[in-house]
DNA sequence: TAATCTATTGCAACATAGTTGCAAAACCTA
DNA sequence: TAGGTTTTGCAACTATGTTGCAATAGATTA
């Protein structure tokens, strides 16, 4: 785990330091889309509100996460795959977010269809966000 | 312009006051969607800055407007069409936002597509952003 | 249309989210 | 490990949104 977010951060011409290792621990060991609050509570008080904003924007420019956005408007960060490189991201699949657990997920699979736009309106991006139940929370016990 | 405003807030059962019809007045002038900052600046200083919020939040209650999410979280709000009920949006249009003018519009008649969702997952409602260039922006001077 | 009741507004104070400048500390390179 | 560069923490600030409460405006009924 360690290397692999050291690679990471040096793949994408970082310095490693202490709260870029912690923040991205935090992607990884969750697997779901992160707010702001929640990365900070995941990293306690270790580091500085400011230090967390800064690293995420560092994040998002390098290419390694991206933003999501939400029907309630709340800031959401969640790990790039592979195919994301900085500035461009690939970002094309839908996200998800249970009503039930709140926990957002990035549907890799599912593509956003093509949609026909009216007449001389120009598409260059889409975001579609789902919300429902997820899987986990629409399982028998 | 004005018996219009008056006749929709009655029909929801809202009374008439000062702030509600130079906030609707607002969307009526404007056709697209706006944001908080937009109406404050419409209105001028006349009303407090409180009372837009909860006016807005009145109107998203009873059906009159809804919110659109933007890929940069900033709370966008448009007039609902008619077949919005109180609570229950027929809010299935795709939402554009224009990067050049920086305008929002409701593309009544782009209706969000159907996608597979991955098993055990329920979809209950999907928001569908897309931005570029509007007709407006695009059109040969 | 005046009296009364209820809903709405404005104010003040607070809470949260996000930004900026700058000096101190940590990181990288050689 | 010495140097320059990058990153961090602090403090202060702005923007955004919320709540309680007293004052005011709107609706209702006689």
């Amino acid at each position: 785990m360690e290397q692999k977010i050291i690679d990471l951060l040096k793949r994408s011409s970082l310095s490693v330091t202490d709260s870029r290792k912690k923040i991205l621990e935090s992607f990884f060991q969750e697997n779901s889309a992160l707010a702001h609050a929640d990365i900070e509570q995941h990293v306690g008080d270790e580091f500085d509100r400011v230090t967390i904003y800064r690293t995420l924007q560092t994040f998002v420019d390098k290419g390694i996460i991206h933003t999501i956005p939400t029907p309630d408007n709340a800031v959401l960060y969640a790990l790039c795959k592979d195919s994301c490189s900085a500035g461009h991201h690939h970002d094309n699949h839908v996200h998800f977010i249970c009503d039930n657990c709140n926990k957002t997920y990035c549907l890799e699979h599912v593509v956003v269809p093509n949609i026909t736009m009216p007449n001389n309106f120009i598409a260059s991006q889409i975001d579609m966000v789902v919300s429902g139940v997820c899987d986990i929370c629409n399982s028998p016990s």
